[in-house]
DNA sequence: ATGAAAGCGCTAACAA
DNA sequence: TTGTTAGCGCTTTCAT
């Protein structure tokens, strides 16, 4: 066993409770007395044990985080964004993947908690109706939501509080993103969307593309749900492509995988990107940049969601702790909503034929 | 606070020991207690703490895991394989980021050591000497590298125990690589790495680029090291694009982040790619299979040496736990070395001008 | 400024 | 089969 506050206020000759005060608040003791100890502690290699602080403070100044992949580099780029921050605020991280599963999502919630985690950063399938954010509320455990945007018609129940969320505006930036398709003289645009009951993100994206197409005059089209970046198994979009005549100007994808999946697919039967259809994605990967043509996308701060999830989070849980002493109630969480941006590429140009 | 094991045992009329049984071995209670324990756990809600087990057995049941960075794809698929067995195994993971910065490895080391972590996964800058791991070592806490590959040199001090580690061979890989470049016909080929000082891998790789070329009979050329990805910072790159005569017809690059951001910049260049310049890169990252060209490349399985990382580190972990009980010595660690392909790929063919 | 002692939630002897 | 009890490492009154 590694050695403990004992051995050390052994060594050094003084009680634990002293080298505890050293510990946290150096002030409250003796320069000489902090001097032994401080020998002590260099001398064993001491260090302080969290599970035992954390069993006594009730806290844990750790982070569970849930997201549904690490495949996809916008997760990936959030979760970087979390720990960056955390670690500036002294926190850790302990992190769990869903892969889309919402059977999984309690599971991995309910693990976090078993750890005692202060609070919970995570991205589910459907934040509307979603029993694990339930529990969270019950348990009275912060969370702060990422991705997902609670639509303003599923707090209705107005006897709960808003729940908090970092996102962009999916609906409009996915609106921005084919009325960018339409000014480049698109009337026949088809959406290729992850499947929605994995994503409430493709469904308000979905809408978007409604918006924009309504607004438009433009008559919108079904969206074409895919599995995972699978599109050859996608028999209706098989169809659509193989006759010129039902075929869309362009494409606009649910998110950038997605549409750099379509490209390929695109390529294999015999179609060139931009010349016989365009593509847009949507999350503004940073590979998309790199490619050529360029990916024409909405880009989200994915960095940056992660960062301010993180500080929100941090903050209600502070909140929480000073509430909980103060014997006050709990606080209303904010809905964050990040700028997006429309990046224009090389995929997304004038169809051939107006 | 959240219901302990001792609400539970006031409610169900038993002490608290019976439902610590009725958790941990359920053989050992009888049915009419266990189901008025079940019921009672049920109505209060209550989830076993893991500090108090954890302060308590001196085990967490969970791996620490230490990467440079999330924005490389390499690194993300890694970490994910890492969650997915760690899932599987019921280990849990806290996870840090030291950005490429060697001095960040042991704060987060010791952060997670804090935490009392049962063993560790990470990637460091240089294996060969390094801090983090002699403390890890000191420590006796079981870790295991991964994509670091310990060079066999420097195990000469037979004292130590060999490191676990798990990765590609990657001077072999990058041999086979350049191997790939010259069987196209390229002789002037050239190698755009990351720096040496933040990836010993960089530098097997450069060996891996010595040993094809000397094998062909080329003249080696020096790697042109580059800050992550800003190539257009590269004095020396510039320099030798500009220049015809001086162009090499191929670029090896030491991963595919690097080769997509060469591709661009040669494109900037007004150079195409394969036409007049092939790349090849290094990781396999699968965006680089949706790109036109396909980035041709070494294909190392990310996902599958997190998988075996983590397997690894729980076997240690629980043949440690076992050796310290019945006394035993350490045992001795393995060095997995997984197999690698060449994807051949478009953005890799034959020079214009042999 | 320092020490003594209680207790956070849990497990593991040891008793009964 | 069940209960009693000690104690894991730490913080925090309450004394001194």
């Amino acid at each position: 066993m590694r050695p403990s506050i004992k051995q050390v206020a052994n060594l050094a000759g003084v009680s634990i409770a002293t080298v505890s005060r050293l510990l946290n608040k150096p002030g409250s003791v003796s320069a000489e007395t902090a001097e032994k100890i401080h020998r002590s502690i260099e001398q064993l290699g001491f260090r302080p044990n969290f599970t035992g602080r954390n069993l006594r403070a009730g806290s844990s100044r750790t982070v569970g985080v849930v997201v549904p992949t690490l495949s996809n580099t916008v997760f990936a780029q959030c979760l970087q964004g979390i720990e960056l921050a955390a670690r500036e605020l002294d926190y850790s991280v302990m992190f769990t993947t869903t892969e889309y599963l919402p059977e999984d999502e309690s599971a991995a919630v309910e693990l976090l908690l078993g750890h005692r985690v202060d609070g919970v950063i995570l991205t589910v399938a459907d934040a509307g109706a979603n029993a694990t954010l339930d529990l969270l509320e019950r348990e009275k455990i912060p969370f702060v939501l990422t991705y997902n945007q609670l639509a303003l018609s599923s707090d209705v129940r107005t006897d709960r509080l808003p729940r908090a969320s970092v996102s962009v505006d999916n609906r409009a930036a996915a609106c921005d993103a084919v009325t960018h398709l339409v000014k480049l003289g698109h009337r026949r645009i088809q959406m290729l969307s992850g499947r929605f009951n994995a994503s409430d993100r493709a469904i308000q994206r979905y809408y978007g593309y409604l918006d924009a197409m309504q607004a438009a005059g433009l008559e919108p089209l079904p969206a074409i749900e895919v599995e995972r970046h699978t599109l050859t198994a996608a028999a209706d979009y098989q169809q659509m492509m193989a006759n010129p005549a039902h075929r869309p100007t362009a494409l606009f994808c649910s998110n950038d995988l997605l549409a750099m999946s379509a490209m390929r697919d695109l390529r294999a039967l015999g179609l060139r990107v931009p010349r016989d259809i365009s593509v847009m994605g949507f999350d503004g990967i940073p590979v998309g940049g790199l490619m050529e043509p360029v990916l024409a996308s909405v880009v989200q701060p994915s960095e940056q969601i992660g960062d301010v999830a993180l500080r929100t989070l941090v903050g209600a849980i502070e909140r929480g702790a000073a509430a909980a002493a103060a014997g006050g109630a709990p606080v209303a969480a904010a809905r964050h909503v990040l700028p997006h941006t429309v990046r224009e590429g090389g995929s997304a140009a004038p169809p051939s034929q107006p």
